[in-house]
RNA sequence: GGCGCUAUCGUCUAAUGGUUAGGACAAGUGGUUUUCAUCCACUAAAUCGGAGUUCGAUUCUCCGUAGCGCUACCA
């Protein structure tokens, strides 16, 4: 239905710093949904310039996530079978670490075209410059001291550097004029060059800053589209002025809106959970994950809700994406959630519950199959987030303990949910073992309560309680079926007997 | 301080130069029900402020306000 773009490239670009924003994640998404959605190359690429931040690992712990969630690239990093990552694609490598000598290369370049100059600024020099700036309320730029020195100034430096066995840092030349980016989110944005600052692009470690590897990676990675968070406008013109200056063709830019808290600021751990793997621990699931961000920002301009990433590749447009920022909202991502884990078979959400009800201290391997599906079954239409499990079921697997005002109905009293009690007891334990399924107890309870003439409530509450302990769980009949089909008969004839117990 | 972006119910958002400004989540009410959940019905809830353009603006323009981003040899 929509026209596609032939040969769509784009990428997602992080830093390798342990963990995965959710802020990034939904970059991540987009770019690879713009790309799938063009039947074009989604690319991973790894802009480690910054060696002080690098952590170990954390790329393999990424590529996990992003797998977790659906994601795979085709160009860049990936996963083994064994866990180890390996890289392919033709562009490569994809690491920034890999590549210095095409960013020294070009750094050069445009040294040589005029379009960048050493700086031999100290960094004491540079702070000073800042600070008097900033008193005098003056924007803090560089004032371009090294660009201005004499040439016998320039070699004397130079030379000094050379002595010291230092590395001058190199900046970009910002001519004058101004320049205007297309964005294909945000629309034109001009920028006056007498607001850009001469970045440095070219580092003393010889590491790059963003600013250049950015323009020479998605150069020669063929990179189409970038999308990227909207923190990135700014710096937008610098990227382009370098493309021109090296006489490159640019990238197309779209910038996505960012992620807030409640009170509309930057989305921060001291307000919630900013790690798409704290969301996973918490037992969101994947696919309602992949949902729900997708919505933060974007929208079909329709009125369906649910989304597969399949569903997704197909209708995603950058044109339906949002300029305003978006707030992260945990009771809708729960609605999102819950209506994914009613989708799921009993089975398949059984391996999924195992570690929360591990971690809830059930020795799960000491109950059947069956009765865990059963149980998932009874409660998988009450279930948020997988997290819950364990204290929703702990019934299931012991004896619950529970107040003994529990026990009573609000529209009755003690004495009669003993008598109640005692008389389900004698009923149930005359039944058949055979007969404990939810159709049958239902009929013969019903029939019990029929023949006395008593209300539902005063009879199906203390059951369920004494049961379930619980004020609030499914049914009685279903519950006690299920319980007997993992525990027994006896164990819900011996339930009945500790509430009667209670009562007495 | 400079530059830039943004602004519709509490939240995510739809729509239009003329509508009862729509939907979803959350909230509330009622029904079903032994409880919870589900389900059904319903209620409340928004165009940041001021000018201008226009017969008419929430929509277009400007100003203001607020929020946010950027302003590093971080990305």
């Amino acid at each position: 239905m929509n026209e596609k773009i032939p040969n769509v490239r784009t990428r997602f670009a992080p830093s390798p710093t342990g963990f995965v924003h959710i802020g990034n994640f939904r970059t991540a998404l987009f770019s690879h949904l713009w790309a799938k959605h063009n039947n074009g190359t989604s690319i991973l690429r790894i802009e480690d310039t910054d060696q002080n931040r690098k952590v170990e690992g954390s790329i393999e712990y990424l590529l996990r996530v992003m797998k977790q969630m659906g994601i795979e690239f085709d160009e860049g990093y990936y996963l083994k079978n064994d866990g180890s990552m390996a890289e392919r694609g033709q562009l490569g490598p994809y690491m920034q670490s890999k590549r210095l000598g095409l960013y020294t290369k070009y750094a050069a370049e445009l040294i040589e075209k005029g379009s960048a100059y050493y700086c031999y600024c100290s960094e004491q020099r540079l702070d000073d410059l800042r600070k008097e700036q900033t008193a005098l309320k003056k924007p803090p730029m560089y004032d371009r001291h090294c660009y201005n020195m004499s040439s016998e100034e320039k070699e004397k430096m130079a030379a000094e550097f050379k002595t010291a066995g230092k590395n001058p840092v190199v900046r970009f030349l910002i001519p004058e004029g101004q320049t205007t980016i297309h964005d294909l989110i945000y629309g034109d944005i001009t920028y006056e060059h007498k607001t850009l600052d001469d970045q440095v692009i070219l580092k003393s470690d010889g590491f790059p800053t963003y600013h250049l590897a950015v323009v020479v990676d998605d150069h020669f990675m063929e990179i189409t589209h970038v999308i990227r968070g909207d923190e990135w406008i700014p710096s937008t013109p610098k990227h382009l002025l370098i493309y021109k200056a090296l006489g490159w063709e640019p990238t197309q830019f779209a910038h996505l809106p960012l992620i807030l808290n409640p009170d509309k600021s930057k989305l921060s751990k001291r307000q919630g959970d900013v790690a798409v793997e704290d969301y996973l621990d918490k037992g969101y699931l994947p696919e309602a994950l992949v949902n729900f961000v997708a919505f933060l920002g974007w929208n079909p301009k329709t009125e369906k809700e649910i989304f597969s990433l399949q569903e997704l590749i197909a209708d995603f447009e950058l044109t339906n994406v949002n300029r305003a920022g978006a707030v992260l909202d945990i009771n809708k991502l729960e609605w999102v959630n819950s209506s994914y884990i009613r989708t799921k078979s009993a089975k398949e959400l059984v391996d999924l519950l195992i570690p929360y009800w591990e971690k809830f201290g059930v020795e799960i391997k000491k109950f059947k199959q069956d009765y865990l599906e059963a149980v998932t079954e009874l409660e998988k239409e009450r279930l948020k987030k997988l997290s819950e499990i364990g204290e929703r079921t702990g019934y299931y697997f012991k004896q619950p303990e529970y107040e003994t005002s529990l026990l009573t109905w609000k529209k009755s009293t003690p004495e009669d949910a003993k008598v109640k009690l005692t008389e389900l007891s004698e009923l149930l334990s005359g039944l058949d073992e055979s007969k404990f399924t939810k159709a049958d107890l239902e009929i013969a309870i019903k029939e019990f309560i029929a023949q006395k003439n008593y209300d539902n409530g005063s009879v199906l509450w203390p059951l369920r309680a004494a049961l379930t302990g619980q004020e609030k769980s499914p049914g009685p009949f279903e519950v006690c079926a299920t319980l007997a089909l993992g525990l027994g008969k006896q164990e819900i004839i011996n339930r009945l007997g500790i509430a009667i117990q209670k009562l007495t």
